[in-house]
DNA sequence: TGGTCGTTGGATAT
DNA sequence: ATATCCAACGACCA
């Protein structure tokens, strides 16, 4: 085809940076011009780390008050919708349609209930429409008040899957949004407003981008050393949706379901795995969600653990969303969890957030025996979240005496001080039974 | 070096 | 609905 020139988006990504190096090596030795523009973002990243002198900024502010106003935002850019030209003369090649399921090997599998959202950029431009024909909506919007047990109609704008696979241009999204908000008097900020929500996506972009290791806690700079507990079985029970705790099992349904949940459902699971309840390490819950979630993405997904985690950038671990209050606030009647865990259908509200309470009269009448049905909780919440707090405590303190940088031998002798104590007090609540 | 502040906790008091 | 406490962290900035 006699190529000269080579066009491909910068990609951020460690995995793709190591691919796109060699296609630019190879490139250059054979006279191939390659060009490699930053698209995918509002920024580049390596520019705000620049500014930076070298180092990611850690905090939204920093990062905001960096990054200013896009360079492009001012112009009169155009927002229209642009196309690719028609592919020219291939030769003998043909151009295919996208393969279905069965040609990549796989089988169509006989779900009850699948994602409600459909792909491509023709959805996403709908998508986008939808959500920003009501002004007000835009204008008021503030993250952190979204209700995470609107299902039927979810209380963000699930573009997050588009944004990921490229079916919407985060430039695009950002301009219509800045054109509405120039258009009424007042309206929400940073980092709680729509327009705050992509920059978050880009504080976190480049992040990842300047860190090293920064999808592990080994070796990584801005990661907290905290021995996280092994324990495959309390990962299994997350992660197959029977922990016992109807909020936590529901929103982990979703997401096998659907591939979606909400910010905030989100947090809840993940504080649970990790820093509040199961102290699983935040890689473990990473991967599932990487695997199931239909907007997973790298740069934001490990950000995300990271936080929930308190392993990095957010760091109040007293602060647990509790499994059974916080979705009650918002869902007092539990349809969310009727709707994704039909086995609880007949659990009066009462009991709805914990099941293992209702006496055996209503457990019969709900035909949903608990411990059979479903499942008894794999902890108490109570006993499990302090005990969570006093080991991100020492973990803490391990850090901070180490000035960050926690030998291996250190980690495990901390790993195993709180086996002990562990064990400790479960022969203590023994001793207490037999005295009973 | 010390003060400020951080998108989204929970329980309790008013 | 709003304030206060709980117990307390660290990045940033003056």
């Amino acid at each position: 085809w006699n190529v000269r020139k080579l066009c491909f988006e910068f990609d951020s990504e460690p995995y793709y940076q190591a691919i796109d190096d060699k296609v630019k090596k190879f490139c250059a030795s054979t006279s191939v011009e390659t060009f490699s523009p930053v698209s995918h973002t509002i920024y580049d990243p390596a520019d705000i780390i620049r500014k930076n002198g070298g180092k990611p900024p850690l905090t939204y502010q920093s990062f905001v008050k960096l990054a200013g106003e896009p360079s492009w935002a001012s112009s009169s850019v155009s927002t229209g919708v642009t196309w690719l030209p028609t592919v020219g003369n291939i030769g003998r090649c043909s151009v295919i349609d996208v393969p279905s399921i069965e040609e990549l090997g796989y089988e169509e599998l006989p779900e009850d209930e699948t994602t409600p959202f459909k792909g491509g950029e023709t959805e996403a431009l709908k998508r986008l429409r939808t959500s920003l024909s009501d002004q007000e909506w835009v204008s008021k919007f503030e993250k952190p008040k979204g209700d995470p047990s609107a299902f039927l109609s979810p209380a963000t704008t699930v573009l997050s899957p588009y944004l990921k696979f490229g079916c919407l241009s985060s430039r695009y999204f950002y301009k219509c949004i800045q054109g509405i908000q120039r258009n009424v008097k007042r309206h929400t900020s940073p980092p709680v407003s729509l327009l705050g929500q992509l920059l978050w996506r880009d504080f976190f972009y480049t992040v990842a981008f300047g860190t090293p290791n920064f999808d592990r806690m080994k070796e990584n700079r801005i990661c907290k050393q905290i021995p996280w507990r092994n324990d495959d079985e309390l990962l299994a029970a997350w992660r197959e949706a029977r922990t016992g705790y109807p909020w936590i099992d529901a929103i982990m349904v979703q997401l096998r379901k659907w591939g979606w949940m909400h910010h905030l459902a989100r947090h809840c699971v993940a504080c649970f795995l990790t820093r509040g309840d199961l102290f699983v390490h935040w890689e473990k819950g990473r991967d599932v969600f990487e695997r199931l979630l239909i907007d997973s993405d790298w740069s934001i997904n490990n950000a995300n653990w990271l936080w929930l985690s308190c392993s990095s950038f957010f760091y109040q671990y007293n602060r647990i969303y509790s499994p059974i209050s916080f979705g009650k606030k918002y869902d007092p009647n539990g349809n969310y969890i009727r709707h994704f865990l039909p086995v609880l259908k007949g659990i009066p509200k009462e009991y709805i957030y914990e099941p293992w309470r209702a006496p055996m009269s209503v457990q019969v009448k709900a035909k949903c025996i608990i411990g059979k049905d479903y499942p008894k909780p794999v902890i108490e919440h109570d006993v499990a979240s302090k005990e969570c707090k006093q080991m991100l405590h020492q973990a803490y303190e391990l850090n901070r005496r180490s000035n960050g940088i926690v030998s291996v031998e250190e980690l495990e002798s901390l790993r195993r001080r709180m086996e002990d104590e562990e064990d400790a007090d479960q022969q203590q609540c023994l001793k207490g039974k037999r005295l009973k």
